[in-house]
DNA sequence: AAGGTCTTTAACCGATCAGTTAAGTAACGA
DNA sequence: TCGTTACTTAACTGATCGGTTAAAGACCTT
């Protein structure tokens, strides 16, 4: 298990994590704060925190005392491109909406 | 962990599951078949599979002897739903791209 | 009914996981 | 320098995970 969608997946796996990157969302926190809804230890925060940066999902600064963590979104592109693969599968609209995204691709170019 | 997107993610964190769902994309196949690419004894593909059942990934069918399985890819459009909430992290375009959604949305009613 | 093929279940094992408490580290403020 | 606030590390625990081998089902063929 040692790949990287593996990793993404895995920390995504978990509730606690996946609140975490949604309060991230509206903007950086630091540990306590984001331990705040949770009835866990701070201890347990601090190392969802670390997995979560371990996939590459967050980064972490250092201001003073504090450690605040920001969300990084790119591995959740990468999760998303691998069940892009997929789409055709769930999607009946899946021609139509590709025809747009290739025309949105042309426009761009 | 007893919801579906954590059940959804975990199963999904295993390179193995995901090569199975790969391969399950090119069409149906059965236990043996699905087993034949791996090192592994039939004993834990089975156990993936039920995995994969268990998070609606696969639906499973019987023919004498032989239990197939089919590619159910709904759950990855979930999955994929949620990671959307954060597309503005990563997706510069991602304004735009909205923009045309929405267009075809209205096309469409 | 007996034997063969395909698959699952059971029992076990070592590793990893998510939590705990207790102790340690880092930076500030008096 | 001493105390306080913020956080991490260490050591432990019980549960789950991914694998194994051995035995049990399920269905076909003869």
């Amino acid at each position: 298990m040692t790949d990287r969608l593996s990793v993404i997946f895995s920390a995504l796996a978990d509730p606690t994590r996946r609140a975490i990157l949604a309060r991230l969302a509206e903007g950086e926190a630091t540990v306590t704060e984001l331990a705040e809804p949770f009835d866990i230890s701070l201890p347990a925060i601090s190392r969802h925190l670390k997995v979560l940066e371990h996939a590459g999902l967050i980064s972490r600064g250092r201001t003073a005392q504090w450690r605040t963590s920001r969300l990084e979104a790119e591995p959740l592109r990468e999760a998303t491109a691998w069940m892009e693969r997929y789409r055709r599968f769930w999607d009946e609209n899946f021609a139509r909406l590709d025809a747009h995204l290739k025309r949105l691709q042309e426009e761009k170019s």
